[in-house]
DNA sequence: GGAAACCTTCAAGCCACTTTAAGGTCAAGC
DNA sequence: GCTTGACCTTAAAGTGGCTTGAAGGTTTCC
């Protein structure tokens, strides 16, 4: 059972700044060696060691990365000072553009249920009526090769 | 600028049969490695040949990859047989379970626009009234570490 | 002093491809 | 016959955002 230990005087473990901030231990290992957090590393034992104000930039990271928001586009706003004008608009623009990103793979996925559960009429579920294999056939062969697919955040 | 030939008599190359399935040469021979499709390279000079048939078999695939299948459950739906009423049961499984992906998907993105548009308001563009980083950061504060991330599917 | 529970680095695996490198084959034109 | 260019071949590495595993060091408790 993993649970919140009290705070030692210098700070937080690994272990302890994962659970503190919902970002595993090797995810924060790997955000360090990607550079959006700074290195922690310290002299004796090489142990990491976190402060409160690093928990809080994880915890910022992992709520862009709940919004979807690719590790650039936090790294983008990761560095934001809040009282620069043009970092507003840096901000405003981020926002905007993964916005963007998130209503166009909305209509994708609406359209993709659509024609799910068109197929789906085509199975009754006892098997005599069903054309659901025959339908996807046909759909084949109805196709044209024509679409290509996007591939920015295709991770949507 | 590729065209469409003429077919030879034995069949198509590569090329032209990812022009006439639309999906690519690399994408063609990465099924082959994954066994979505057979091998087709013929005995003289290596060159895979492809018929008709096959075509239609690509072409199946990349429709069901336009639905967002994985390719464990393509290769699922590839080796049915429409006769048989237990495929028809497994045909329907497969898409009600990726019915229900999808829609996971599609709930989580629309409480993510809604995020993103709850965030958006915090800034109106002139600088002046930007809250958008504070309440950013804020968030991150008030945050619980307590989501896990599903990841099934996440390529949804 | 020994076991459990931490921590370390480095490497590989995941998915569905795409891209790159280095080279073989083939038809047309000179 | 020789070049040019458009095909084709394989193998390997890159993409993104992690997770998992191996092999080992450290610390703490009994």
């Amino acid at each position: 059972m993993a649970t919140l230990k009290p705070q030692l005087i210098q700070g937080y473990q690994i272990g302890q700044a994962a659970l503190r901030s919902g970002v595993s231990a090797a995810n924060i290992r790997f955000y360090e060696k990607e550079k959006l957090i700074a290195q922690r590393a310290t002299g004796e034992n090489r142990y990491r060691i976190y402060s409160d104000e690093d928990l809080h930039q994880l915890r910022f990271i992992r709520l862009l990365r709940s919004l979807d928001m690719s590790l650039n586009e936090v790294r983008t706003l990761l560095h934001l000072d809040l009282r620069k004008k043009s970092h507003c608009q840096t901000a405003r623009d981020t926002l905007d553009d993964h916005l963007g990103h998130v209503r166009t793979r909305l209509a994708e996925l609406r359209g993709l249920e659509k024609d799910l559960v068109a197929l789906r009429t085509q199975c009754d579920g006892q098997g005599a009526q069903c054309h659901l294999i025959e339908a996807l056939h046909d759909r084949a062969s109805a196709e044209q090769p024509k679409r290509v697919k996007s591939k920015a955040h295709s991770h949507l």
